[in-house]
This record gives C-alpha cells, sequence and structure tokens, in this order.
DNA sequence: TGCACTAAC
DNA sequence: GCAGGTTAGTGCA
C-alpha cells in the first residue's frame, strides 16, 4: 500500500459507486450491521460485573485446557503466490511487466499486476473503477488451464516437502515441513527459503511468499507479511506466539472480515490482544461456536495436523452450482422468459418450475 | 427448514 | 455504460 494516493482512490471509488445499486445495497447491509452493533452495545453495557467475572471465570477454565494441549512440536510453511494470476500472464508476455495490467474484464478484477497496485487498482474491484483510477489499465481476459497448469508446476515442488500437503485453491497451499526438518536435519526458515528457490526455477520465474510457524493459522497469517518474494518465520515459543498475536490488528486473521471487525471493535478491541482481554464480554455476547473461535485465534492456535481423519472419511463436496448475472429487469413476462431460455422449456407449454 | 448473511479466493 | 463466480458455514425467523 505505500506509494498509494489512498485519499484518491477512496474518493475516485466512492464517485464511481455512489449512483450505483450497488452502492445502496451496501448502504442497506451496512444499516443493518449498524443495528446489530447498537444490540450488542445495549447487552454489553446491561451486563453486570458479577455477571461478567463469572463468564470470565468460565472462559479461563476453557483457556487453561486449549493451552495445556497447545502444540509447538510442528513446524508448517504458508505458501502464498504473488499475484499468481497477472504474474502467469507476465510469464508468457513479458511486455505486460512494463504496464498497469489486471487480469478481469471490465465486470471485476480477479488480480492486478505490480505496476498497477500503486494506482490502487485491487483484486476484487470493479474493472470501470480501476479504469477510473489508472486509464493505461491493460485488461488480459482470465485464463484459468494456464493457471491450473501453473498452478500443478509450483506442486510438484511442494510435494517434495510435504507430499501431504493441502492446497488452499490454485495459488496456495500448507505444508507439514516437520518431518522433512528432522530428516535433513535443517530448520523451517531453511526450508522456506530453498522451497521459495525451486518454486521459481521450477516455474520460470514464479515468486511466492512463505510464513513459516508452529501452526496453520500463524503460518498463514506469516506469509502475508513479507510480501512479495519474501519469507517470515515465527519462532516455535510461547512467547514467540504471544507476542505475534496480541499486536495482530483482528482483521488479518483468516475468517475475520468486514463485518467480524466492526462487530469486535464495538466491544473495543482491535487487536487480538485486546480481543483476548475482552474475553468474559465476548463470552457473554457472542454464540457458543463464535466464542471457540475468538479464542483460539486470540491465544494463537491453529491446526497443528493435516488431519486425523482416514482418507475415505475426508469431507466431500457438499455442492456444486453455476450462477449468472443478468441485467436488471421487473418486467413478469421478460422475467419469465428468461428462466425458461435457462432451464430449456418452452413458453406456454407448461412444465416449468412455475 | 429455508433464507440471509459472512467469508475466502 | 459499468459491481463476478463458487463453496462453506453460521444464525435467525
Amino acid at each position: 500500500m505505500q506509494g498509494v494516493d489512498k485519499d484518491r482512490v477512496k474518493k475516485v471509488v466512492y464517485e464511481m459507486s455512489k449512483d450505483s445499486a450497488h452502492f445502496k445495497n451496501e448502504q442497506r447491509k451496512q444499516a443493518a450491521v449498524d443495528e446489530k452493533i447498537a444490540r450488542l452495545r445495549q447487552r454489553a453495557a446491561a451486563l453486570g460485573p458479577a455477571e461478567l467475572a463469572a463468564h470470565t471465570r468460565a472462559v479461563d477454565a476453557r483457556v487453561a485446557a486449549l493451552e495445556a494441549r497447545r502444540d509447538l512440536g510442528r513446524t508448517w510453511l504458508h505458501c502464498d503466490m504473488d499475484a499468481f494470476y497477472a504474474a502467469v500472464e507476465e510469464r508468457d508476455d513479458p511486455g505486460l511487466r512494463e504496464v498497469p495490467m489486471a487480469v478481469g474484464g471490465t465486470g471485476m478484477i480477479t488480480t492486478a499486476n505490480y505496476m498497477a497496485r500503486p494506482y490502487g487498482v485491487r483484486s476484487a474491484m470493479p474493472g470501470f473503477v480501476a479504469l477510473k483510477l489508472c486509464p493505461q489499465l491493460v485488461f488480459v481476459k482470465p485464463n484459468f488451464e494456464k493457471y491450473t497448469a501453473a498452478s500443478e508446476e509450483t506442486r510438484r515442488v511442494f510435494r517434495v516437502y510435504d507430499p501431504d500437503f493441502r492446497a488452499g485453491s490454485l495459488d496456495e497451499a500448507y505444508l507439514d515441513v516437520t518431518d522433512y526438518c528432522s530428516r535433513h536435519g535443517v530448520t523451517g526458515e531453511q526450508v522456506a527459503a530453498e522451497l521459495r528457490a525451486r518454486v521459481r526455477d521450477e516455474t520460470r520465474g514464479l515468486t511466492c511468499s512463505v510464513g513459516v510457524a508452529p501452526n496453520q493459522l500463524l503460518a498463514k497469517v506469516a506469509s502475508d507479511i513479507n510480501k512479495p518474494d519474501g519469507q517470515y518465520v515465527l519462532a516455535p515459543s510461547r512467547a514467540a506466539v504471544t507476542a505475534f498475536i496480541s499486536s495482530l490488528p483482528i482483521r488479518r486473521v483468516p475468517g475475520i472480515g468486514k463485518v467480524t471487525e466492526q462487530l469486535v471493535s464495538a466491544l473495543g478491541a482491535t487487536t487480538c490482544g485486546e480481543l483476548f482481554e475482552r474475553r468474559g464480554l465476548v463470552a457473554a455476547l457472542f454464540s457458543p461456536v463464535a466464542l471457540e473461535f475468538f479464542l483460539g485465534v486470540s491465544l494463537g492456535l491453529g491446526a497443528t495436523r493435516h488431519s486425523e481423519l482416514p482418507p475415505e472419511s475426508e469431507p466431500q463436496r457438499k455442492g456444486i452450482s453455476c450462477e449468472r448475472t443478468f441485467k436488471a429487469v421487473s418486467d413478469p413476462k421478460t422475467l419469465h422468459e428468461t428462466v425458461g431460455a435457462v432451464w430449456g422449456w418452452e413458453e406456454g407449454v407448461g412444465g416449468g418450475p412455475g
């Protein structure tokens, strides 16, 4: 984000957005969040000190149990490819390295190259906004077959360090390198450096960033710290983990997005350390599932094993879907015809879903 | 149970 | 003129 004129970006995004239906919908959703926050604040204010203390005592028993099972004995890597789709396109057409470029269309951008980022162009930004921020921006249509092939090149490298590595997506993976380290007498830091060099060689120049930590959650957060083409090592000690997590802004935690950040901020917590200090309040105001999640996060706990389950009971895919966005229409006849065309049934014959 | 919402890439 | 697509999980009515 250095070198980005944030105020200008904010202004341009607002000017391009303010009249859209999307913006109206965002405002409606934000109003609902604001209401939820108001209710949260009321419930917090209504809590008596004794009640709060009881919640804190109950939580602390849970904290002690979690703490007793903390495992600092594994070494995890999270590997995250840098601007992956854009980097693949640049590799195949080096001219693209010299210009601000985005993979995607005027609808939506999936990745921007590093030339485009100083303009404020980001992934998940509508293309027409990006074009306003950077009029020279070059668009490249996504080619997923190419990204899948490049991803397979990286995975061949990952397999060397952990044959059971888990891919999070085409451009990221979790590796348990504990065994590799002990077999080869090397540290996680050395493995990370070696892996990055190897990925670069095997992919003809694609770079990645790596986080090294005693669990998956911390490794993922760590891989973002020295991006691009860098690595960050978090030592496997309770003191190092606590220091790291307590100053970490909650928004950096995977699973905490814009809305959850606002809810937690309403309780006065911006960092994971502050979240832990307010654990009694969290216990009183959130669901048991949410409490368990927040506790794990604020203690810096995360998965330390791929899975205890045998392969045949691995989670199965739960659904498959296909959707397309149409231009806004309200006329019932047009709507009916459109749906009919998509489902392949004819007008006036019946037999449609109704 | 079904829908709305949150989140990630 | 212009704001995606896919999967998973939680929480509320």
